[in-house]
DNA sequence: TAATATAAATTTGTATACATTTTTCAAATA
DNA sequence: TATTTGAAAAATGTATACAAATTTATATTA
């Protein structure tokens, strides 16, 4: 396993909560598991500290955070301002091309409403496409990490029956708006969009308990 | 020197730009000035990445990236929309003590007219007492970021004279509109405020031909 | 019993050594 | 001359070994 593959691999099994949360975990156990020494882990374990997929535990260890309903709707609310900048920013540069290709994402999302990690991805690219026009990397990379720490609270799918029907019809709204040029109609209705996600996802959190 | 204090120095010395941009940095190069070994180089070195003090600079190495005005205005962009979010939050917390030691920063920054460095800081501090009773710690510590790398652009100076000026007046009627309960005039001053700073960060940016 | 101090065990932090990859530079060829 | 090839140099990635720190368990004392 490279550097690279080592980071990616240890997020990915964070973020589907293959490692326990609330105790320090073991440099030496990642590293026996992953079959390599502790230094590449440890490189791998400072940047996902820096991202905050790890916080400290105690005076020298990292762990994984445990579930937070209020960290939740934190990333929420801060996609509620950060992906209508995004989108604004955009609308310069969006032309039918990229509006076509969105609207194929959506249909691909209908198609995979059976397999729901495939849903969620799809969806996601959808926004994606929307926000890349904006010229903005750093802000692109910033919300590429807020929508995973989202997708782990919603772990990894939309998770209300209801929620992903209402979803589904604000996109199509959404791009019939980016479509006819009612731009302003186009911002709110995202901004309200990831409020609805964020309402989902609190119901989703207070009923697990969690 | 320890970890941690490895990474606060490094990430100072590249504010200050005291290693060249543009070039690849190398471990060793780091770990000979710092008088340590390359293993905790690395370590500060893949967490500065992880947060944009370094870019990839060819397969393997890093590099202090070039001053860029688009990132500059991106950065303010990005503040623009976040720290109204975060002064939102606070409001309901807000009280005459938080707004007492607030307007003790603003006169104690007007007494430090003569040292840009200390009056830069204490004008942050300000900001940051209106936002810390907000309860969000993933964006406190994202506006401190982003907050730290839009002053280095900045030079770690108000750069217009004239701009000092009025940024004090903002400061002073962003306090009376929260004393006086008129939350809609504070938000959108706020907004407007970060706005200007964005305004002078380019000219200054475009005046120096970086 | 509860609190505290102490020592053992564990864990992290760092240095050195080595392997692998990347970069550089020079020579050969078109 | 420009381009490509290949070998040498240099830089990064990783493993092992050791030092320093932290944590845990135990014993001691109030």
């Amino acid at each position: 396993m490279q550097k690279a593959d080592l980071y990616l691999q240890l997020r990915d099994d964070i973020r589907r909560r293959r490692w326990p949360a609330g105790r320090a975990l073991k440099q030496q156990e990642l590293a026996d598991y992953y079959q390599t020494s502790r230094i590449p882990v440890r490189d791998a374990m400072s940047r996902l500290a820096a991202e905050g997929w790890l916080v400290s535990a105690g005076k020298a260890s990292l762990m994984v955070p445990p579930l937070s309903a209020a960290e939740a709707l934190e990333l929420c609310l801060i996609r509620s301002q950060l992906e209508p900048l995004a989108l604004r920013q955009a609308l310069p540069q969006l032309n039918q091309a990229i509006l076509g290709a969105a609207e194929d994402c959506l249909n691909a999302a209908d198609a995979a409403a059976h397999d729901p990690l495939l849903h969620g991805e799809l969806n996601w690219q959808f926004h994606q496409l929307l926000y890349q026009p904006c010229g903005m990397p750093t802000l692109l990379q910033l919300l590429q990490q807020l929508h995973l720490k989202v997708a782990m609270y919603l772990g990894f799918q939309q998770v209300e029956l209801g929620y992903a029907d209402k979803s589904a019809a604000e996109h199509r709204a959404l791009l019939q708006h980016l479509r006819q040029g009612r731009h302003d109609a186009a911002l709110e209705l995202l901004q309200q969009h990831i409020g609805d996600a964020a309402a989902a996802l609190q119901r989703h959190l207070q009923h697990d308990g969690s």
